[in-house]
RNA sequence: GGGGGCGUAGCUCAGUUGGUUAGAGCGCCGGCCUGUCAAGCCGGAGGUCACGGGUUCGAGUCCCGCCGCUCCCGCCA
């Protein structure tokens, strides 16, 4: 770390260190004056060392001292001392010495900044991002960098060695007009036609496979123009992991260690090995949700049939049009406050639910909206079907399977949460397989792909393919972490009168495949090996692996909900002369300047 | 596109049923101080109550609109 203007870095100075003479730079943390001597904690991203300015030894120097002022980034030389005795600093690394100045030189001034980049700081979110390099000083936000920066480096190695071979993709490609919506990008070469950003490198990596390049990754940039999320952004991160000759197993098999080391380092636990394995279909069943958390016990029970039987109407109703009952039982939770239920409920309909069942057992026995009519024997055995012990509290939802999963599904996260029961020092990881090949859209009266359209059923499932579409399982599997969809991958077709097959099932003439998608499909004619990978979100894993709630904190410069930078201002008007360039006339209203 | 939360000093927030001159902590500026490290003590400055309308004798407070941040639904092959 050594350079022309610094000897070591802020974090660098040790007792070893006493008596020699140290140049250091960095940013004036804070300045302590007490009159005849001044302290000035100097900050760099490596740590913070004490410097001391003292009037016996230097006046003048002193009083220079005195003029800096917070974010200064300044050089000091000096030489290291020991600090007296009752003066060291135990919370600092460098707290047993401290750098007595013998010259002090302002490298650049700085104004009093909006907010002082402190791990204490209060400053909000749009403040931190519009002064984002303020807010990366901050100790935290500098460790996080640099433990993404590990993270990826620790992927790298392992892939490598492995004998994985990093090829970049292109950024500007050729619009896919399936899945998600697509930013792009105007010629100017060639009026009125676009580029799209890439939204994966999915068809490139499998053409690399034809190319017979059998293990390929990347860290590969995604730009999607969709709604972002806590754990989604317009643009993110993914390793992109692709390979010949494999099957699912392969890739659980490479993909698993790397896990486990991540978790061992980051998170201070092994995971099981190998990880759990789950059905897609188990998984919504219990979970209401193709990536449940398992840290939370909570799970939802089927009681259909017991429900039917009660003799109430909203539960009868539900099951005789084909729909579902479902319970959610809390243990202990017959104690929680009535304000808990209205929330849940009120959450329930914010996802579409109409109300929100319930009752609670307590020592004085059935009470709730339900009470009554749970209180026969058709209740009883409804109770038992769910499990439900003197002391819990149960919550129902009754209608279309698809939403009372989603509702139950969403509540189990704020319950557990309040029961106490969810482990969140622990990271529960699983793959979730046997996914649908297809679900029917019934806006476009059309199947649709669940993964992407590149995804090979399973070999029997090709057989019942045009006959029961529904039915077909993919050879498709989600990685799943706390709840998250940290990764997800498939083997993938590479037949070309398989992938036309596939694409003539969601509804695409030979003219449309050919027209969209030739280029590809023609790629397959001409040797392509079986492969298949995977692709990890970055964003999302660093998040998990340090514990954060929010991908923006694991990203040097992120964007708003409403995908804006507010440190740049992106996205804006472009002026007349680029837009005459790109051939592009602009019909919508022009956007306020931010 | 829809629903919820938030927006008052540089920052984080309080502000009663609508009522006099809108407050606190931190920060900032000045002074004092020779072992501080969230330094301390004394003094001072600092407000488009996001923005635009409306109701009212009177609006930070009530109503409508709008902008921004955020969480969720839709969306995310």
């Amino acid at each position: 770390m050594r350079s022309a203007l610094r000897t070591h870095t802020c974090g660098a100075l040790r007792r070893a260190d006493v008596g020699s003479r140290v140049s250091l730079c960095g940013w004036v943390a804070s300045r302590r004056d007490q009159g005849g001597v001044a302290f000035v904690d100097l900050r760099d991203r490596h740590g913070v060392t004490q410097v001391t300015f003292s009037g016996d030894r230097d006046a003048s120097l002193l009083e220079k001292a005195s003029a800096l002022r917070p974010e200064w980034c300044v050089r000091v030389t000096g030489v290291v001392g020991p600090r007296p005795a009752g003066a060291v600093n135990a919370t600092l690394p460098t707290g047993e010495v401290e750098v007595g100045a013998e010259a002090l030189e302002v490298l650049s001034e700085c104004p009093v900044p909006p907010f002082w980049p402190t791990d204490r700081t209060e400053a909000g979110l749009d403040l931190r991002l519009e002064y984002r390099f303020i807010d990366l000083r901050r100790p935290k936000m500098t460790r996080t960098l640099v433990e993404r920066a590990q993270i990826v480096s620790t992927v790298r190695r392992h892939l490598e060695a492995q004998g994985f071979l990093e090829v970049e993709t292109p950024l500007l490609t050729r619009s896919t007009p399936e899945g998600s919506r697509d930013f792009v990008v105007p010629s100017r070469l060639h009026p009125g036609s676009f580029y799209a950003l890439p939204q994966s490198p999915q068809l490139f990596k499998q053409l690399l496979m034809v190319s017979g390049f059998d293990r390929y990754y990347q860290i590969a940039r995604c730009l999607r123009d969709e709604d972002s999320r806590a754990d989604r952004q317009p643009e993110f991160s993914q390793v992109d992991i692709e390979g010949s000759f494999l099957a699912e197993e392969d890739v659980y098999g490479l993909i698993e260690p790397l896990l486990r080391t991540l978790v061992q380092r980051y998170r201070g636990h092994d995971l099981p090995d190998p990880l759990p394995r789950m059905r897609y279909d188990e998984a919504m069943a219990r979970f209401g949700s193709d990536k449940p958390d398992l840290r939370n016990p909570l799970e939802l029970v089927d009681v259909s049939r017991e429900a039917a039987a009660l003799g109430f109407r909203v539960f009868s109703d539900a099951v005789a049009a084909g729909g579902v009952v479902n319970a959610l039982r809390l243990p202990g939770g017959a104690a929680l406050p009535r304000k808990d239920v209205d929330g849940w409920e009120a959450e329930a309909k914010a996802v579409g639910a109409k109300g929100l069942a319930w009752a609670k057992w307590g020592a004085e026995g059935l009470a709730g909206p339900l009470a009554k009519v749970l209180a026969g024997d058709p209740g009883r055995a409804l109770l038992a079907a769910a499990g439900v012990r003197e002391g819990d509290l149960v919550l129902f939802g009754a209608g279309p399977f698809a939403l009372v999963k989603k509702v139950l599904g969403h509540l189990r996260k704020p319950c557990g949460e309040r029961l106490g029961v969810v482990d969140r020092n622990r990271t529960a990881a699983l793959w979730v397989t046997d996914f649908p090949l297809v679900e029917w859209n019934e806006d476009e009266k059309r199947w649709d792909a669940c993964h992407h359209p590149f995804t090979s059923p399973r070999e029997e499932d090709w057989a019942v393919l045009e006959q029961d579409p529904g039915a077909v399982r993919a050879r498709a599997y989600d990685l799943v972490v706390d709840g998250y969809e940290a990764g997800g991958g498939s083997i993938r077709i590479h037949r070309p009168d398989r992938q036309q097959r596939m694409f003539s099932l969601l509804g695409m003439s030979p003219d449309d495949v050919q027209r969209r998608f030739g280029w590809f499909v023609d790629a397959l004619r001409f040797g392509a090996p079986p492969h298949g990978g995977i692709a990890l979100g970055v964003d999302r894993l660093v998040m998990l692996l340090l514990g954060e709630e929010a991908i923006q904190e694991v990203i040097a410069f992120p964007k708003t909900a409403q995908a804006r930078c507010l440190l740049t201002r992106a996205p804006a008007p472009l002026d007349e002369k680029q837009l005459r360039d790109a051939s592009i006339a602009v019909v919508a209203p022009p956007p306020k300047q931010g």
